[in-house]
DNA sequence: CGGGCGGCCTGGAGGC
DNA sequence: TGCCTCCAGGCCGCCC
C-alpha cells in the first residue's frame, strides 16, 4: 500500500518523535515477515544503540543507528509503523516491538506479512541487493525527463510498467503512475520508448506534482494506511483515476476506465489519455 | 535479456 | 448467517 508519498509521511513523523531516542528493548512476536527475523541477531545488533536519524530510499525506511548501522524496514503492502505506549492495546499482527525508554516503544504490525525488517551496516547500502540498484528519487535533483528518455529508449513495454520499476524511478507505485499517466495526458499502454521527448518532460512534471500534492496531504488512505502517529492521508479525496472505474473523469466527462497490465489493476480516462 | 505472471499472506467486500 | 470468489498500495523468482 504505501508509496513514496506515505513512506515519507511516516519518516516525517518518526524523525520528529524517536530520533535520538535510544532501544533499550526488543521483542520479535512473530518472525515470519517476507524476509524471516533472527530474533537473537537483531536484538544484539539493536539493542544499546540509539536511532540518529531517520531517512528513506524508495519505499525503505532508513533508521540510521549510532555504531554505523541501520535499521531497515519496508511496509510492503500493509505494515506500519507506530510510535506507540507500552501499556496500549497490541494491535493484533504486533509483529515487533522495539523499546525506547520512558515507556514508549516503535512497533511493526503488518497483516499480511509482505513487509521486511533487517539491519545492515552503514558501508553496505550502496551494494545492498534490495537497495543498491534503486533508481533516482523523483522530488530530488538527478530525476528529469531527460533521464527517463534514455532510460525508455528501445523500451517495448507499457509506460505503466516502465514507471514501476523501481530502477528507472524510485518510489513510485500503482496508484501513482496512474495519477501521473493521467495527469500528462498518456495512455498507460503506450510502449515507452515511443514517447515523443517532449512528453516526458510533460509526464515527469505530473510525476512531481501528484507526488508532492499527496506528500502535502499525508499520502493516501485507502484502507490500511496511517502515520507512525495513526493518522490518515487525505490524498484520496485527490485521486482523479484511481479506484474510480465507471465514474466521469472532472475533465472531459468521460468514463474512467480500469484494465489489468502485469497483473495488476490501471485506471485510465480514454478520452483524456492517448 | 526483457517482460509477464504467479506467489507470498490476510482480510474485507460483494454475490448468492 | 455463511460460504465462495475476487481483490488489494510491493516485490521477487521463475518462466518463456
Amino acid at each position: 500500500m504505501p508509496e513514496l508519498p506515505e513512506v515519507e509521511t511516516v519518516r516525517r513523523v518518526l524523525e520528529k518523535r524517536i530520533a535520538g531516542r535510544r532501544i533499550v528493548g526488543l521483542e520479535v512476536r512473530d518472525p515470519r515477515l517476507r524476509t524471516p527475523l533472527d530474533p537473537a541477531a537483531l536484538h544484539a545488533a539493536l539493542v544499546g544503540r540509539s536511532i540518529v536519524h531517520v531517512a528513506r530510499r524508495s519505499k525503505y525506511l532508513l533508521l540510521h543507528l549510532s555504531g554505523d548501522r541501520v535499521l531497515v524496514v519496508h511496509l510492503g503492502m500493509t505494515g506500519n509503523l507506530r510510535v506507540a505506549r507500552g501499556d496500549d492495546v497490541l494491535e493484533p499482527h504486533t509483529h515487533v516491538r522495539i523499546a525506547l525508554g520512558g515507556g514508549e516503544e516503535l512497533r511493526y504490525a503488518d497483516p499480511r506479512r509482505f513487509g521486511m525488517l533487517f539491519e545492515i551496516g552503514q558501508a553496505e547500502i550502496a551494494s545492498h541487493p534490495r537497495l543498491g540498484s534503486i533508481g533516482p528519487e523523483p522530488l530530488e535533483p538527478g530525476f528529469d525527463a531527460q533521464w527517463l528518455v534514455q532510460r525508455a529508449a528501445l523500451v517495448r513495454k507499457p509506460i505503466k510498467n516502465f514507471l514501476l520499476d523501481g530502477r528507472v524511478v524510485a518510489g513510485v507505485g500503482n496508484i501513482y503512475a496512474c495519477e501521473a499517466l493521467y495527469r500528462a495526458g498518456v495512455h498507460p499502454r503506450r510502449a515507452a520508448g515511443r514517447l515523443a521527448a517532449e512528453r516526458w518532460q510533460v509526464l515527469c512534471a505530473a510525476l512531481r506534482t501528484v507526488l508532492s500534492l499527496a506528500l502535502r496531504d499525508g499520502g493516501t488512505t485507502l484502507q490500511d494506511y496511517r502515520d507512525a502517529e495513526g493518522r490518515s492521508g487525505a490524498f484520496q479525496l485527490r485521486l482523479r483515476v484511481y479506484g474510480r472505474e465507471g465514474h466521469r473523469c472532472r475533465r472531459c466527462r468521460g468514463t474512467i476506465r480500469r484494465i489489468v497490465q502485469a497483473g495488476r489493476s490501471t485506471f485510465y480516462c480514454p478520452g483524456c489519455q492517448r
